[in-house]
DNA sequence: CGATGTATTGAGTCGCATCAACCCTAGTGG
DNA sequence: CCACTAGGGTTGATGCGACTCAATACATCG
């Protein structure tokens, strides 16, 4: 099994007990009374590659937690040109509470299942639970400041700047979640086209492409087939993202 | 009076039952008896011009509501690169209950007030209040929206199209507070300078200079004087903008 | 095997940054 | 009162980085 598969697709399963992202997700500070709640209230939906999930204008009927698989949030302009404005990965919760129309497009980057809870019995829980605001309120205060930071990104930063933040923030999530050791070489598979890390960085697939030839050229990376990416000196690659001083303490 | 004056740096009153902005800010649903006890814990600390308010890495002793002034969110690369993430408006929260630390450079625009709260009895309020974490909840959904829409900006618009929208955002954001008619045209002065706008728009202030004289030439905006802006036209602005489609409903 | 989606690479162009000169206004002190 | 200075703003010349257009390679799938 490739690391890719592993890390962000790993098998559905449909008790709450055994759920293997419950301890991240919305729901990991209920009490069993109210896990059993949305254990009922809960229901399953697939989506397969490439599929909307929801668009821009679209009513919204349920919120929830994405399980398995990849997601983008994203906006465009009508001329094509179109930005990322957040990956979507396990745990992570999808819907507004108090909004009935979508605000973003968000579409599938691989099979997706999301773990749903109709919009209005949400609602209602989220009012007399004391678990389920504080936890909301911490995951979109972390959605803030991801993308603040990517903001930085955005305004300020050259492409190659941009891809090597990009790959070492993947690395960091990897390394993290594989729970590696620390200095050994990091190797990973991109759950993204270039097209979608185009829109991701505001940057064009071409130049993607190139900036990744030359990290390769310059052995910041090595890449095995498309996908397939090793970086031998995390601190090299966090050196090439700009902000080598920042906030994420290497030893 | 200017315009700027009234709209963005109105008289303090320190007197909750008598605040303009008790309405938008984070003790808005508040019944009467948190009001008093919030009314207890509340200090007002005033910035001058340029002062810094925190720092990223900094220790965070307050959180609260910014009352008059402007003052923005920024962060830096340490090669002088900046970025500004936010413009704080008077009733914008400034603080993220649970940090010890603050994540960015917050820097005071003008003249700023604000109304702080010790940050530990806060969050000891914020534990068992009903009104305050709802309320909390859904400012930073406002906030983390409003990043949202900035991304699209910073990743894929040209910097006339960049200069269009800020001017129509300040424009609406005007028009609502003062409550002015439809069609009729437009003025506001900017509170920003050229360098706060570029930092804010991921530009160089040669640039920003140079798109203002362009709108300018082609009628876009009239402006008098450095900072008084006149739109005669503001769907004309929109389609400058960009996104002609957009959220905001014109008649 | 062609067909389609995805990726790489090259040549040419353009938008924005950079470097630099100059203007305007407000504030300061002789 | 006026020269001086400093901060903010405008405008011009030039170069570079990223986009555009275009051709080719590679991969996957029916």
């Amino acid at each position: 099994m490739k690391p890719s598969e592993s890390t962000w697709n790993m098998a559905v399963v449909k008790d709450c007990g055994a759920c293997p992202i419950q301890r991240q997700a919305i729901c990991s500070r209920c009490a069993s009374d109210e896990l059993n709640i949305l254990d009922q209230m809960k229901s399953y939906r697939t989506y397969s590659k490439g599929e909307m999930i929801t668009y821009t204008g679209a009513p919204v009927s349920h919120v929830g937690t994405l399980v398995s698989g990849v997601a983008s949030i994203s906006q465009g302009l009508e001329d094509g040109r179109r930005q990322i404005m957040g990956i979507l990965l396990p745990s992570d919760f999808i819907g507004r509470p108090g909004a009935r129309v979508a605000q973003y497009d968000i579409t599938a980057s691989s099979e997706v299942t999301m773990c749903r809870f109709e919009i209005n019995a949400f609602e209602k829980l989220l009012a007399t639970s004391p678990a389920l605001g504080p936890r909301l309120l911490e995951m979109t205060m972390d959605e803030l400041d991801a993308a603040r930071e990517w903001m930085l990104l955005l305004g300020r930063k050259s492409a190659r700047e941009k891809i090597a933040t990009l790959l070492f923030m993947i690395a960091m999530k990897n390394k993290s979640l594989s729970g590696s050791d620390a200095n050994e070489a990091l190797d990973f598979t991109l759950p993204l086209t270039r097209e979608t890390l185009a829109d991701y960085l505001g940057l064009t697939i071409e130049t993607v492409s190139r900036q990744f030839s030359a990290l390769r050229k310059d052995g910041v990376i090595h890449v095995q087939g498309q996908r397939h990416i090793t970086i031998p000196d995390l601190r090299r690659l966090l050196v090439e993202a700009g902000d080598d001083y920042s906030g994420s303490v290497l030893p």
